[in-house]
DNA sequence: TTAATATATTTGTATAAACAAAAATTGTAT
DNA sequence: ATACAATTTTTGTTTATACAAATATATTAA
């Protein structure tokens, strides 16, 4: 028999985090981009001009998943990032954030950051540090 | 400015409910079934004969989505549930799980339990307890 | 150099999800 | 009784996701 606190935090964390995703996409919708997209942005931001490869920006990306590639492709059409193939090694994509991307980002962060700060309000700075930290404990 | 702290609980809450998800769809997979219908039979089974209606599935349901109708359409092609009319409410869908569903369940919920024992090893049970509690505080 | 292997990206396809609209039935007010 | 609103389920459509295969380039070993 499973033991009731496990099965109560599994479904804890599972609920929380539709919870927090529905409130985000509340959010991304609103700014018609999808939450894929937009950690795609924050990822090329953190590069500081620096270019990455859909490689980089696949390993860093909360959900890990394949279509990288098309995900970028609407990025583009949106003109939030351009793409040319690396000079030093062809395979790669180099990929950048462009100014609109940017400012697009100044726009919407300071939005999602209260969302998340309201979200948390219950929480005390000292049991937000305890829950992460509890967190990476799971499924290691 | 967003505090660290609320930022890293987010970000964890959203990582780890990905990594415990992960594990699940790994037995999922090996089961050919996928995690909503899985959940749609255990909610089924909660109602120990009790036919349930799809608007009872949906409202209990982890992810709640809109086309419980279909998936309860693959759970028949599996002969896991029956569908069958309301006698009383014609508007309502009677779904009951079948004896092969409730065979199904037992032979993967032990599987899916000590998955998820598996996942919170690191945890002792009154640290599961405070992280559910927590957890409860947030996005509420 | 050539062949074999590894890496990075793209594409195709099948399945799932989100969302809105439609259809059928029931309940309610006049 | 009739019209109108509410409830429950289904269906259509668009978009997203997962997975495998294909393509192109680079690296390594013989």
């Amino acid at each position: 028999m499973i033991k009731k606190s496990t099965r109560d935090s599994i479904l804890s964390i599972l609920k929380t985090s539709l919870r927090i995703n529905k409130k985000l996409n509340d959010v991304f919708k609103k700014y018609e981009i999808s939450e894929q997209q937009f950690n795609i942005l924050r990822i090329l931001r953190g590069q500081r001009g620096k270019p990455s490869s859909l490689k980089t920006i696949q390993k860093r990306m909360v959900h890990l998943m394949s279509n990288t590639t098309r995900l970028v492709d609407k990025l583009i059409l949106k003109d939030f990032v351009s793409r040319e193939i690396c000079k030093f090694n062809r395979r790669k994509i180099d990929i950048f954030i462009t100014d609109k991307g940017l400012k697009f980002l100044d726009e919407i962060n300071p939005i999602i950051d209260k969302s998340e700060e309201l979200m948390t309000t219950n929480l005390s700075e000292e049991e937000k540090n305890i829950l992460t930290n509890l967190l990476n404990k799971i499924a290691v």
